[in-house]
DNA sequence: AAGGTAATACTACCAAGGTAGTAATAAGTC
DNA sequence: GACTTATTACTACCTTGGTAGTATTACCTT
């Protein structure tokens, strides 16, 4: 059960693994440069959060001289689906239909969405 | 600004908010005692909750005697709401149909749920 | 009236996320 | 070779959720 909890992330960390996912590999400097964008973050608040993740296994690194070359460890897939899952079973005891009733009536949902909603719907049925 | 972060709730803090959306009210000693049928738990433990819960606003209490008697001060609707729209724009930047997408693909689904689901969606339609 | 019981209050921890300052170090620049 | 700069390491705090023990109090039952 290696994959546990790995749903429970927070909002940074969220944010770096997408910086990391999206790049592959990045650095301190690099990941910081990205979030920084949005917010403002030390860099030291950076790395500090990257040394946790690495402990707690999220995140790996590999050695380019004296720098660090981050990478997730995790797939954005499975962090997507596990906080996904969690959700509709803490909040919904597992139905989905309930998850996305919730989801229909309470978000602003164009035409288009809901047309592609249904083309899933559609897919899925055949895979049955 | 008041739903301010309604989402970010712990699983004891939700399971407590559960029982008293699905009671009404309730004292420490009910609460306790059905989250108890599942898990175990100290009574104080719930009592502390509670106490903490109140002081951040999710609950509110009224006096009878010497008893407590506990109730929610956040709808489940919004909660749920909350959670749900906080992971859409976490995870998959807003976009419902991508959401649907990873549910669609990485849970168990039933004929049933596909079936309701496109009901959902028809009546959704026909609200535009 | 005494003793048990149930209720809240208070206190204390622990873990984890988040935030960042300071220190040490190494490397490139003038 | 001295200086600046980039980089990691260490340390420290704060917050929140979670967990529960101990204390106090008030009530209820013999």
């Amino acid at each position: 059960m290696k994959t546990a909890k790995v749903h429970r992330l927070g909002e940074l960390q969220l944010r770096i693994l997408k910086v990391l996912w999206g790049k592959r590999e990045g650095t301190v400097g690099e990941v910081h440069e990205v979030l920084s964008a949005e917010d403002d973050f030390a860099y030291t608040t950076i790395a500090t959060m990257l040394r946790k993740m690495e402990a707690r296994g999220l995140v790996k690194h590999r050695t380019e001289g004296r720098t660090f070359i981050y990478a997730a460890c995790v797939a954005e897939h499975e962090v997507t689906k596990g906080a996904l899952n969690d959700l509709v079973d803490r909040f919904f005891e597992g139905s989905l239909a309930e998850a996305m009733n919730h989801l229909l009536t309470s978000r602003e949902v164009s035409k288009e969405e809901l047309a592609r909603l249904q083309k899933l719907i559609e897919e899925r049925k055949k895979k049955l």
